[in-house]
DNA sequence: AATTTATATTTGTATGTACAAATGTTACTT
DNA sequence: AAGTAACATTTGTACATACAAATATAAATT
């Protein structure tokens, strides 16, 4: 559906502000599709990330600032979420011994296995959508938004 | 810059993984940039998404349900949206006579100055980003998300 | 007319975001 | 060595999101 009937505009749009609505309301549309998924295992979007991003280290502890680093939202509170994951047993923390300020954080046996039967579900969710695509169309949209976003 | 240095990725990505990512990433730059403006004015992007959405009723009050259908998260708490709006004077609430379920809200002058200093600011925003783009990437751009999110 | 169902909104709770200030540690400067 | 600056993380506060439950009113059913 066009973004205009969406959000049931009466006056004929920019195409510039089209964009960003467009983008914008893309996005709730994936999260919300997302966190459908997430939500039997009782795990928010961010928590994931920060997991996905701790098995991506391959065994080396990440420091919060590390994690921060890689994460889509740079304002996120790093130490609430792991704070969560502790909680559930998905991570280990703990003060890095050479620098007493870092923090190491590293994903457990438990954690990998959530991630382990999360990953089909996840890949499932990404062709959801980029099979309406064709491969062109796809390599298009990822070289536009990039194009688009610059400063 | 491209999705895989932004996130420092190690592995290389699906195109279809890269695509959410693309398309989260471009939402939190649009976002941020946009708070900036909207920070002097000490009002939050969904609070000028809730007056720009009332100012477009030209006179005629909104109901909740009406402001909720035409935000684009439609989770988003309306009643406590306007609970700040109405602190700051920018709204009248009152119930609807005809339906007594039903609340009507309506932009004050000082609403409707608010959004006309922002405006041009607005545009801006809008052009900063859609600059990067000929007419056509950007037509090809609304298209190319229209398309991908059919579920 | 009383009961049930549907509609519209509000409230409560947990989580997450945005930003500033505080805390603790290390490195640099004099 | 003491003081200052830089770095890494935590904490506090206000706002927003996600979702379920509660409340109030109107419409439909019996």
């Amino acid at each position: 559906m066009k973004i205009e009937e969406i959000l049931k505009s009466s006056v004929p749009m920019d195409n510039s502000k089209k964009i960003i609505l467009n983008v914008l309301y893309t996005q709730n549309v994936i999260i919300e599709n997302f966190n459908e998924i997430l939500k039997p295992y009782e795990i928010s979007g961010e928590q994931y990330n920060v997991l996905r991003i701790l098995r991506g280290q391959k065994g080396n502890p990440a420091n919060m600032c590390v994690i921060q680093d890689r994460m889509l939202a740079k304002t996120s509170n790093t130490t609430r979420l792991v704070d969560k994951l502790l909680l559930k047993e998905y991570v280990t923390r703990k003060v890095c011994p050479e620098n007493r300020r870092k923090i190491e954080v590293l994903i457990t046996q438990k954690g990998i296995d959530l991630l382990s039967t999360l990953d089909p579900k996840v890949s499932a969710h990404e062709e959801l959508f980029s099979k309406n695509l064709t491969a062109n169309e796809g390599l298009q949209l990822n070289q536009l938004l990039e194009k688009y976003r610059n400063q």
